[in-house]
DNA sequence: ACCCAGGCGGGCG
DNA sequence: CGCCCGCATGGG
């Protein structure tokens, strides 16, 4: 192995990267090349995915110190054993055909604020617009970084005091519409928040009842949150494709609560929720659609 | 024109 | 609790 190359055993980046992470709504994809440049509050993630889904092979380039390596792995969460998880997750024909389907598709890790900042946008809104108002808020307040690699310039993320100082005004001409405000308070939250550690240190249900202490964050953008932000697989969020998956696929389109949809994943998925929930959404409106 | 988008807060019974 | 409404904005 180079010291320029990870070997994974299964990883897909395509799907990793269009299924509705942090990583869809601020990272740069080129398909064709299968190569993607990741900028971050505090690093840039640059790297190009050959091989195959089973024996991938992943190359990337140092772009600040050594550390490079273990931010992609960390990232990626590349020491999730996939077959171990797809044993426990693959409860049914539904869950099988998902599998089969994305194969490779990682869930991933990413930093805390800039996960809040993403799905607190996601709220009532679409792909598209959600990765162009995250664009906009990055151009507007994050500092420009120029790569050498494809000689383009690139913005770091926003850290949160910045945002928490700047007007309503200023993100609604970002298109964040009335998210601007939540934007704002969650930005407080992150800044004055003493010890982020705290909040690894938590539980899930109490991480989550403390995210959902934040205005603008409620049930679905908490559990996106605990899942993407701090790791958290046991997170099940549920957004309107995974609720009619679920009534569609198991129920029969019965008409279920929210309550009862967490009961059945917690039941049904244990502590891989947050895995089984990635691989249905992604199923649920690529297979199923409205 | 009309409808929808990885929801949430607030008000009501 | 459950239900219903408004909410900014751009694309189909």
């Amino acid at each position: 192995m180079k010291k320029n190359e990870i070997l994974v055993n299964k990883f897909n980046l395509k799907y990793t990267f269009e299924s509705g992470q942090p990583i869809t709504f601020f990272g740069e994809y080129d398909i064709n090349k299968n190569k993607l440049i990741y900028t971050s509050r505090i690093t840039q993630i640059n790297l190009r995915l050959k091989g195959s889904t089973k024996n991938a092979i992943i190359e990337f380039s140092s772009i600040n110190g050594r550390r490079t390596r273990s931010e992609i792995i960390k990232k990626f969460r590349l020491k999730d054993n996939l077959e171990r998880i797809y044993d426990i997750i693959n409860t049914d024909e539904h869950m099988d055909g998902a599998i089969r389907k994305y194969n490779g598709m990682r869930v991933t890790l990413n930093d805390p604020w800039e996960t809040t900042l993403c799905f607190v946008v996601s709220q009532f809104n679409n792909m598209k617009r959600i990765r162009s108002i995250i664009k906009n808020i990055i151009h507007s307040f994050g500092s420009p970084v120029y790569n050498k690699d494809d000689k383009l310039m690139y913005y770091t993320f926003p850290n949160a005091e910045i945002l928490s100082e700047v007007k309503v005004k200023e993100l609604m001409d970002c298109g964040a519409g009335f998210r601007s405000k939540y934007i704002i308070e969650a930005a407080k939250y992150y800044r004055d928040i003493i010890n982020l550690k705290r909040m690894d240190k938590l539980k899930y249900p109490e991480l989550k009842e403390e995210l959902m202490s934040i205005e603008g964050i409620g049930d679905k953008v908490a559990d996106c949150i605990a899942l993407m932000g701090y790791g958290r697989l046991e997170a099940f969020p549920i957004d309107v494709w995974i609720k009619r998956s679920i009534e569609r696929l198991y129920f029969k389109n019965r008409n279920l609560s929210i309550k009862e949809i967490h009961k059945f994943a917690e039941d049904r998925w244990g502590n891989f929720a947050g895995f089984a929930q990635q691989y249905v959404f992604w199923y649920g409106r690529n297979i199923i659609g409205r």
